[in-house]
DNA sequence: CAACCGATTATCT
DNA sequence: GATAATCGGTTGA
């Protein structure tokens, strides 16, 4: 039952983002099969000049060796390092040849906490709590075992080596809704999202003229709204 | 080809 | 709250 998955992935990010709220990405991966209920997502746009022009997104330039998986077919993934130290995952939104995403800022690791951990703990020296355990775009990627290898590879995949029904009842333990492999969404829309201005986008694409974060209300795996960083000389 | 800077995070003050 | 860490894509000379 995959096709739903694909014609959602269809819509502009901005509409289908929100859908996705609630729901369960699975992510089989060498290390550990990591579950992560999203809570918190962004939308991102197109080229310029397209129906769906955004400033604050890799594609708003055109398609690039980098961002050329953005332009591909929806429901497969984006992954792209950033900072020289951090990766980000989104899905991929649109007919292929036109350029959007959706980045997956936070979720509640709902399985694989232990490998999810042992992954997390192999950048930093103190154990992080569990809210924080998938609690930003970074700590998302790290978690799920996800870098540049994996830029272009088919959502559906990612969840194959798992059983559907097994991976079902303990994913979402109050009952399935759709049973994709790799992505299981809730019987019915989570209510209380928040709608905000993106995080740390500089320029008119981090204002409120594009109001495309979406987070599950009150919920403690969701990272903290943080401006653009401002931009500092470097001192030799 | 050199310089700039980012869809960030951990850690320190 | 501020900043270092760290690298490669993008831009402009």
């Amino acid at each position: 039952m995959t096709a739903p998955l694909r014609e959602l992935l269809l819509a502009p990010a901005p509409d289908v983002a929100p859908r996705l709220l609630g729901s369960v990405l699975v992510c089989a991966r060498p290390g550990g099969t990591v579950a992560l209920r999203l809570t918190e997502l962004e939308a991102y746009g197109g080229q310029r000049g397209s129906d769906l022009p955004d400033p604050g997104a890799h594609t708003y330039r055109g398609r690039t060796a980098r961002n050329a998986s953005m332009f591909g077919p929806p429901g497969h993934i984006y992954v792209y390092f950033t900072y020289g130290l951090h990766h980000a995952v989104n899905f991929v939104c649109r007919p292929e040849g036109t350029g959007g995403g959706i980045l997956i800022r936070s979720g509640e690791v709902v399985l694989g906490a232990d490998a999810a951990l042992r992954r997390r703990l192999a950048n930093r020296s103190s154990q992080p709590a569990a809210a924080a355990l998938a609690r930003g775009p970074g700590n998302v990627a790290q978690a799920l075992g996800l870098d540049r290898d994996e830029d272009g590879a088919d959502l559906l995949d990612l969840g194959r080596a798992v059983d559907p029904a097994a991976r079902a009842r303990e994913a979402l333990a109050e009952g399935t809704g759709d049973a994709w492999t790799g992505l299981v969404r809730p019987e019915q829309a989570p209510g209380g999202v928040v709608v905000t201005a993106r995080t740390g986008v500089s320029g008119e694409g981090g204002t409120n003229a594009f109001p495309w974060r979406f987070a599950l209300a009150s919920d403690p795996t969701v990272s903290p709204y943080r401006r653009a960083t401002v931009k500092k000389r470097r001192t030799r």
